[in-house]
RNA sequence: GCCUCUGUAGCUCAGUCGGUAGAGCAGGGGACUGAAAAUCCCCGUGUCGUUGGUUCGAUUCCGACCGGAGGCA
């Protein structure tokens, strides 16, 4: 079968990837699909940097802004509502683009990564996380060691979220996290994939470009956005975004604005490296360096032209 | 002008009763399969202000000088 084409724009937060995103398709007559972890909900806009309508020029954005800011969504989710989008494109007859700097759900996406169709079992979790403040984290691996040596020795006795998430599969579907993870990527990828990051050749040019942006998201209003983010105290996957939780503190009365104002941006300094570490390890991506570039949507559609950049 | 305090990592500061030094923050590297903007792991050589002296040996003690802070006039 032939197999699906498509362009994948990632790279760390600030970069540029949502115009490139949409210089993309309007070149190739795309549609872009978002790879964000925030930007799927709402009431977050300009935390998010989700694009706005002068931003988006008129090429159409799935899976940005649809979700209510309190819900939960998983990586499994993400996939699938991807899956769907990229069909649907692909029938219109257009380009499918992913755009986005979540390296967990574009390597799940393009590497075909199967979740088995089951939703998160909270009272399980609660029950193991539970167990393991009980215990402790060196106990928990050791458990889990016997039940599934190659897993344990990956992980750190500290690392609670993922030694939970493996006994988790493991009372939930009777088969251990390692024989799971290799099951999810037995099916060939559907989809031949031009990956174009982006980002800054200098890492302090990136770091001056996040600082700026967090000042330009202040004028813009990010603190009256937080603010009402922290009267409603919800909960959910926004509630971890960087941008609202920052100010918190200072909403409390515990440190001044000015404080709150450089936690955010250290925050995002550090986000950025932490995706950098992500997509570096890639050896599909082609880099394009926006510092050492005339015209990034340039060399970007160059490389998606090619046949040869496709995987 | 005199007196006191002070000068150690990018920043804030410990410390060495004399054997060339270590924390926090910043920063760097790595991991990552259902919370991922989350979560987790690893990483500290720097003319110890300059210059003389004492000493086997000085960042540490003494002197001078150069910065900085405060006080007295």
């Amino acid at each position: 079968m032939k197999k699906q084409k498509i362009i994948c724009v990632v790279g760390p937060t600030a970069s540029g990837k949502t115009d490139l995103g949409v210089s993309l398709a309007k070149h190739f007559d795309g549609e872009v699909i978002s790879a964000d972890s925030m930007q799927i909900y709402r009431d977050m806009h300009i935390a998010s940097a989700a694009p706005n309508e002068s931003e988006k020029q008129g090429v159409a954005h799935h899976l940005v802004e649809f979700l209510p800011y309190g819900s939960t969504f998983t990586v499994a989710d993400y996939v699938k509502e991807a899956r769907l989008k990229i069909a649907e494109i692909i029938c219109r007859g257009k380009t499918p683009i992913i755009v986005g700097g979540t390296g967990l759900y574009i390597n799940s996406l393009v590497n075909n990564v199967e979740f088995i169709d089951d939703e998160t079992d909270i009272k399980l979790r609660e029950r193991i996380t539970a167990e393991f403040d009980r215990v402790g984290g060196a106990e928990m691996l050791k458990r889990l060691n016997k039940i599934d040596a190659v897993t344990a020795a990956k992980l750190h006795e500290n690392d609670k979220r993922r030694i939970i998430r493996a006994f988790e599969i493991f009372e939930s579907t009777g088969n251990t996290k390692s024989f799971n993870d290799e099951m999810s990527v037995k099916n060939e990828s559907p989809y031949a994939v031009c990956m174009i990051g982006i980002t800054y050749g200098d890492r302090q040019a990136l770091y001056d470009r996040i600082n700026a942006r967090v000042d330009i998201m202040l004028q813009n209003g990010l603190l009256d956005e937080a603010k009402s983010a922290f009267d409603r105290n919800l909960s959910g996957g926004a509630v971890q975004a960087i941008g609202h939780k920052e100010f918190f503190d200072y909403f409390k009365g515990e440190i001044s604005l000015e404080e709150a104002v450089e936690n955010l941006k250290r925050s995002t300094r550090r986000y950025a490296k932490r995706q950098l570490t992500w997509f570096n390890k890639d050896a599909r991506i082609n880099w394009i360096y926006k510092d050492q570039t005339d015209n990034a949507a340039t060399a970007a559609i160059n490389y998606a032209r090619e046949e040869e950049n496709y995987a």
